[in-house]
DNA sequence: AAATTTTTCCAAAGCGCTTTGAATAAATCC
DNA sequence: GGATTTATTCAAAGCGCTTTGGAAAAATTT
């Protein structure tokens, strides 16, 4: 069922029909009501593709999945993000459409989005230090939001993000109070922007603490298992092992808990363990009580907040042309994993 | 640019610029050069819209997002799912489209889809035992592929599934032959449909060793960490515990060792595990020997091939309308979670 | 009751593409 | 060389919708 047939078979024309739906006030209550339920009735719903076109709105909003191949690794967060924008996409009846772009080929595959009139707007995730995607989209004129930022892009851009240096200063703090000295960090990747943050954040609180930081107390990776694992292994082996670990993810942190296990030692007692917890559905962080000691942040509402700001950019550029900017603090919840720091 | 701003440009009929593009062999190779060097040059692709309009086929393939509320979980094989799905959708000049679908609104949700003319087909993942929607799905003549099957549901559908009964069959004689006698199943939602059969290959195995199966050795929730401590717990606190846990999935198995460890046994020594692993890209069982004995099916391979599928559907409509199958067989990896059962 | 305004509706154009059917140019045939 | 094919090209219609610019009908005013 199309307009022209619902609207043969209501005896009207396209247009008024077309007008009634969509709530133009230039049709009368009566016919208002008879078309919305004729169209009810048959299961009428306009054709996206027609109405695209006729509106030059593709009511898209596209998102970018990383991991062409097998071996790249789809971020843990990613379906939880998801699933809070798509959430707030329909709510504003915009869909979302999925769009695998091999790094390196972006700025085909984005250009090409444009040109195609597929996407209204575009989320960008997992932003490195200095993200070439801002210039690369600013350039194109897509609009679109960033989650996390990238500190060394000075040109604007939309982004929502977590507070990620007060989050890990917090932490360590918190495991500097319970009388740790020896603190050590497992964090992302080293080019990641979320993971220079939280550097930073852990590195202001031992020098405040005037504790100097030490290069073996420090990792970065790739936050799998394995890697949290390997990474809290060879620090345990150290001549002057660390008390405590300060991890960047629950996934990675689960590899230290066994690393912890398998030296015969204690999560809380003989080893504090604090994360940062993304509040993933299908990982979380215990029951009740933590398992984990965690700053927490819900990338849930991370994905809804995105999807708003993008929505609110679309719908109302700023004639300005300046951003806009959230920043998430996080929770700071205590678990059993940390505890006062052993006497030596 | 589009196609008349092209054209004009070239001084040549949108018709043939159309056709050259398209690959049509009614035009001279001479200007099929030119034009494909001009369309180059100024990046010109056709709009999608303009171009799903006009061949009545939307280029457009549907996913459903579970996870309406914050609450609902989203399964963590889903981002590599999608990731296999989507480079292949990405080679045959589809996208994929991302929908969130409340449950119990699903029939309106379709039509709607439908109705909107948004999309070619639609993947449907996660079947219970009788899912519903398979009917609804054939009702509606909407192509789709089950990721999965569905037991009690007799009417054809196209399907790839893993031989989880066969899996799980295996999975226990390898523990029967390891000398396991009080071997324990930790399993997904009771009416899912995978959760269904790969009972069923465990309680083959057992009555094949003419072993009677307990109440007491069989667990169903959703798969996390938690669930999988839990239930472990408490089946380590019973009178006569296991020797062995066989496990759906490597999140459960993750509390189930910390269940381990906790009790102060070792795993692979004192209990046995061997889980189902998905081979899931951020949740890798290990790196080069396995953690965890495992059943190993890539989920990213099974996003690849139901795609795969459901073009061939779309494409080449079966005229004898019968259903499209693939059952895929899963390795049996050998990890460090398994040992001869203990001598009592 | 005629003139004016307001309400309600509609015809037609246009969004950017594909594709049918016809026309033109080139090539082949007798 | 004229008739017939064949290879190229194009004009125009149509996909299903929105929206502009009027027109007709109803309500209001004088």
């Amino acid at each position: 069922m199309n307009l022209k047939e619902l609207s043969n078979h209501l005896g009207i024309s396209p247009t008024t029909v077309s007008r009634a739906l969509g709530g133009y006030p230039e049709v009368s209550e009566k016919t208002r009501i008879k078309v919305q339920a004729a169209a009810k009735k048959f299961h009428y719903s306009a054709n996206t593709r027609a109405k695209s076109l006729a509106t030059g709105r593709a009511m898209m909003i596209g998102h970018i999945l990383p991991g062409a191949t097998k071996d790249e690794m789809v971020n843990p967060i990613f379906g939880d993000f998801l699933s809070g924008a798509s959430g707030t996409y329909s709510k504003h009846g915009y869909d979302l459409l999925l769009s695998q772009v091999a790094s390196g080929d972006e700025e085909r595959a984005y250009n090409n989005l444009k040109a195609k009139g597929a996407i209204d707007g575009l989320i960008v995730q997992g932003p490195s230090i200095d993200e070439p995607r801002i210039k690369l989209l600013n350039r194109l004129g897509i609009p679109f939001v960033l989650h996390g930022r990238a500190s060394e892009v000075t040109e604007p851009y939309n982004w929502v993000d977590v507070n990620n240096t007060h989050c890990f200063l917090r932490a360590t703090q918190f495991l500097l109070n319970l009388g740790h000295r020896r603190i050590a960090l497992i964090n992302g990747l080293q080019y990641m922007d979320f993971a220079k943050r939280r550097r930073e954040g852990y590195l202001d609180a031992l020098c405040q603490a005037a504790i100097s930081s030490q290069a073996l107390y420090m990792h970065c990776s790739q936050m799998t298992e394995d890697q949290g694992y390997q990474a809290a292994c060879t620090m345990l082996e150290l001549p002057v092992p660390p008390t405590a670990f300060l991890v960047s993810s629950l996934i990675s942190a689960i590899g230290v808990r066994r690393a912890i296990s398998d030296k015969g030692l204690k999560m809380g007692q003989d080893i504090s363990v604090i994360i940062h917890d993304d509040d993933i559905s299908y990982l979380r962080n215990g029951r009740d009580i933590p398992i984990f000691t965690a700053t927490r942040s819900s990338v849930f509402e991370a994905g809804q907040l995105c999807a708003e700001m993008l929505i609110d950019v679309i719908e109302n550029p700023n004639p300005r042309g300046d951003a806009r900017h959230i920043l998430l603090e996080s929770q700071l919840l205590v678990g059993q994993s940390t505890g006062p720091a052993p006497v030596a």
